[in-house]
DNA sequence: CTCCCTGTTCGGTATTGATGAACGGCGTTC
DNA sequence: GAACGCCGTTCATCAATACCGAACAGGGAG
């Protein structure tokens, strides 16, 4: 391993969960590493274009370099690229948001998010990243991953960020069991207050679970009985449309039961 | 400058705009370097969430964890998060899709994109990096820079995205002291075939020109003569409102005229 | 079955990045 | 207003460490 790019990226990291902007010093003191090579580090990563630097406060905060390679890598995703014309099937059919998620670590990134249809003002969730536990996503997808991963994650930190987060191994594993059986997740205010979400798994050419794609909206809306079992089913066809645009086998999903 | 750290960004900048993978060996001849170097870097960059390998065909393409620093970006960025409500009142306003940019190096990112209202499907362009001779947020942000880095633009390559596009430094030059006089800058097509721009600059509590936010949308709608002048004074308002939000003196912009 | 290409591992070498100490500028405090 | 303390920055020393050439293992194509 490459200690001087880990530290580097350790740097972003650290960047970009403090503050705005930090000092070499506090950075330094933060990763453990002396002041001057954190400061080698910071002038190479803003020659790149990955930090920048207040000229006012000398402080660095993170840099416009890395929005383009993010974005380069949503581009390159096969998974998202596919799934967009889906997601947007999927939002106009049940009139709610959409998104479009990968694991990543411990957490669900959403990579794609079509807005709920003619909706008021919605904020962008795409590049979000939410504790997978919390999320309809996650649970969807952790559902459906091989059952030594599975266990990693649920023997993890398993975080709350609203009342209704269930932060018990035991009773998300039964929830894991039943995704399983039904073919699709939910989640009820775990992860917002007030709303829910519905998802399903997507699987690849190779047959593992590559994502999943959900709904996402008013508890009132989404999950009371009338709506809940429409849009399940919806989201759960779309999500078994996409897995076959990426290849997926018929009975994908079926032998990671276990 | 940290070679290591230099290299693994190369890395990723070439896996950014190559085909959607590369191998190894194909990397390494393409930035030069030993095999196992690059081996070694891709390594850590996958340990890091930065870079993911094919578990099929062994070649690696980029990774979620650009998009995590990518939105840190974002979310840290303070033209950005000011921008927003401007960003939305403008769209309201006009009825046309509005961006917000920086310049980095010599294109602009668009860093905020707000809908245009009501309208039908529209691809979000938050990350797109654009050459910034071919758009109106760029020339109103060159327009207004230090003499010396407005020089430097000018006198790199101009790239041409469409026929419309222009390469030509003179009638560049010739163009943005026009915007430095009428405080907006426009674009005819020459960045997407049927649409057109309106931009102004945004500056800072230094008062240096730190991005700029503009309308995008078809000519027909945008450019005529009818639409045009009434457009091009909301966009300055906005411009100016957003600036004095981010702290700038009453006269910015005047003295960088020159 | 064979060849060639790939991604990968290994270990020696010296390049190169890490470090402590010292400088200069700035804001704060007294 | 002056002295202090903190910050970002530079420098030269040292050895850790990242680089590389050569060799290995696994596929795919012919």
């Amino acid at each position: 391993m490459v200690q001087a790019v880990h530290r580097a990226i350790h740097v972003l990291r650290e960047l970009a969960t403090a503050a705005p902007r930090l000092g070499v010093t506090e950075l330094a003191d933060r990763i453990g590493v002396a002041k001057p090579t954190v400061h080698a580090l910071l002038r190479t990563l803003e020659a790149e274009g990955m930090v920048v630097q207040d000229r006012e406060t000398g402080r660095y905060q993170l840099g416009p370099g890395l929005v383009v390679l993010g974005n380069a890598y949503l581009d390159s995703h096969e998974l998202r690229t596919r799934a967009v014309t889906w997601a947007d099937l999927l939002a106009n059919q049940t009139g709610a948001a959409v998104w479009v998620g990968v694991l990543t670590d411990r957490r669900i990134l959403v990579v794609h998010h079509a807005f709920r249809p003619g909706g008021s003002v919605q904020v962008l969730e795409t590049g979000a990243s939410l504790p997978w536990n919390t999320c309809a996503l996650g649970k969807a997808i952790a559902a459906f991953l091989p059952t030594e991963r599975r266990k990693e994650l649920l023997a993890g930190e398993l975080l709350r960020v609203t009342g209704a987060s269930i932060d018990d191994p035991e009773r998300l594993a039964t929830q894991l069991e039943n995704v399983r059986e039904i073919g699709y997740a939910l989640d009820d205010q775990e992860l917002t207050l007030g709303d829910g979400g519905i998802a399903a798994p997507v699987f690849d050419r190779t047959g593992d679970v590559v994502g999943g794609i959900g709904l996402v909206g008013p508890v009132e809306r989404l999950l009371v009985d009338s709506a809940r079992q429409e849009c399940a089913i919806a989201v759960r066809e779309v999500a078994r449309s996409l897995s076959r645009d990426l290849g997926a086998p018929r009975n994908a999903g079926l032998r990671a039961s276990g």
